[in-house]
RNA sequence: GUGGGUGUAGCUCAGUAGGCAGAGCACCGGGUUGUGGCCCCGGCGGUCGAGGGUUCAAAUCCCUUCACUCACCCCA
């Protein structure tokens, strides 16, 4: 028997109602937040996460599934997908007619980890990033279509972190300070923070061990040592997020995994998640479109991770679930040749109908029809046909009524639609 | 890549002094010769993850292996 590829996973029908009503709210949210779809594709070169990650991040150095095309190529099923996005407005020049963009997309991501709770290898993202505005509020107005979302999902537990991890201006000093302050401790720090002080000393504030919390207590904060431009920065951040009454912690410990990545940087929290529990995360990457060699245009984005999303959701799956609208109880062949009938323009009209072809007995089909969460069934069997009127059932209230045959889908289309809107 | 836990029916799991593979749920049928949910009865369903070994006899003991899972690493 073929099974699941390691880390790979099936969303199955009990499910996907369910996903689809969440990516239709961030859909709609994106949209009245200005944001249009962009469309990538899951390969590119392998080069471009290369340059955009961070040549020496774990992601590129051993987790990127990359292998060689027919034709010699290197190519790599994307890891993430600010890269694609950020290739995609430098190669059609996006930002010529309008450097100020507003882009989303939604797809899956892949990276060879382990799995565990919360981590799959191929996973599932929401992107949503701003191009061409330095403006503080942008920030904001990302971070807080990013909770809005949250708050239509009625998410509860979750937390914003937010921090500032300078620029190439005011960072290297911070490093180097950070690197001071940690050279005459290495007694104190485990041996995976002696390995991050030289590749990305930041990374220590992450560790887990309480000794390494413990002895970073003293380390100096990149907030205090920001320049004056990312200060400000901050600050009116800050300041927005305050006017939108959002929440958040200032986190100086919040890290990002990605190089790109500069000033305002935010992760949202959930507490009902096992140790992977960043359910978004995102931040400025100013930078990154003229590394790539775009114009000196600053971005700005955020990625929601969706399992993580749908891990939370779990258990409201079922409401979601699309249920008939009616479900016609046939007895006997001549009948059943009918009910076929009726069932094919009952759906012309959008009523949702269900039918057995198993010439199953009455109490068969009713069970039925009861399981399916059917609203209404419609009985009809040879009594039926020869009175020229079936019965119609109301499945919560009980009540029947005869429907004559000659006009049967009309009525029936008359009688079940006004009550449909609310029913799933 | 490292460490722990778990693999028995579609699902959740019982089942060791080694002795005929079980329950609940789900599914199908019946109790009601044409009316669902509750109840009752019956039925379907398992190479006990895989391979090897010990034994008269292995789900159970030993070895190997695979998978799943949680955590580390890393990260959404």
């Amino acid at each position: 028997m073929f099974k699941l590829v390691r880390g790979f996973k099936d969303i199955l029908p009990a499910d996907t109602a369910l996903w689809q009503h969440v990516e239709g709210i961030v859909r709609e949210l994106l949209e009245d937040f200005g944001f249009s779809e962009l469309r990538i594709p899951i390969l590119e070169q392998t080069e471009l996460f290369a340059r955009s990650i961070g040549a020496s991040t774990d992601i590129v150095e051993k987790e990127m599934y990359t292998f060689t095309d027919r034709g010699g190529a290197s190519l790599t099923l994307r890891p993430e997908a600010t890269a694609s996005v950020v290739r995609s407005y430098i190669e059609h020049q996006l930002y010529a007619k309008d450097p100020v963009r507003k882009l989303y997309t939604i797809g899956p991501m892949f990276r060879r980890e382990r799995p565990q709770k919360g981590r799959y290898r191929q996973f599932y993202q929401i992107n949503a990033e701003v191009f061409g505005l330095h403006d503080p509020r942008v920030d904001a107005e990302l971070i807080l279509l990013l909770m809005t979302f949250i708050d239509r999902l009625e998410l509860s537990g979750i937390m914003l972190h937010i921090n500032s991890l300078g620029c190439p201006e005011c960072r290297p000093r911070f490093k180097d300070a950070l690197k001071s302050f940690l050279a005459g401790r290495s007694e104190q720090f485990c041996s995976d923070c002696l390995r991050r002080r030289h590749e990305n000393p930041l990374r220590i504030f992450d560790c887990k061990v309480p000794a390494c919390k413990e002895a970073t207590m003293e380390a100096p904060s990149i907030l205090d040592d920001l320049c004056e431009a990312c200060r400000a920065h901050f600050e009116n951040v800050k300041r927005s997020l305050d006017g939108f009454e959002i929440p958040y912690q200032i986190n100086h410990r919040l890290v990002r995994g990605l190089d790109y990545y500069t000033r305002t940087t935010f992760e949202v929290l959930a507490d009902a998640l096992g140790a992977q529990d960043a359910v978004a995360g995102g931040g400025r990457y100013d930078g990154l479109v003229k590394a790539l060699g775009g114009p000196d245009q600053p971005g700005v984005g955020f990625a929601i991770g969706v399992d993580r999303l749908m891990e939370l959701l779990a258990g409201r799956a079922q409401s979601f679930q699309k249920r008939p609208h009616l479900y016609i109880a046939a007895l006997g062949p001549n009948t059943q040749e009918r009910a076929f009938e009726w069932v094919q323009d009952l759906r012309k009209n959008k009523v949702r109908t269900e039918m057995d072809f198993q010439d199953r007995s009455l109490k068969s089909q009713m069970r039925r029809a009861n399981k399916l969460g059917a609203g209404y069934a419609l009985i009809v069997g040879e009594r039926e046909l020869d009175e020229g009127a079936a019965v119609l059932r109301n499945m919560t209230t009980k009540e029947e009524e005869g429907i004559p045959l000659d006009d049967l889908v009309g009525l029936v289309v008359k009688k079940i639609k006004p009550s449909t809107a609310g029913s799933r």
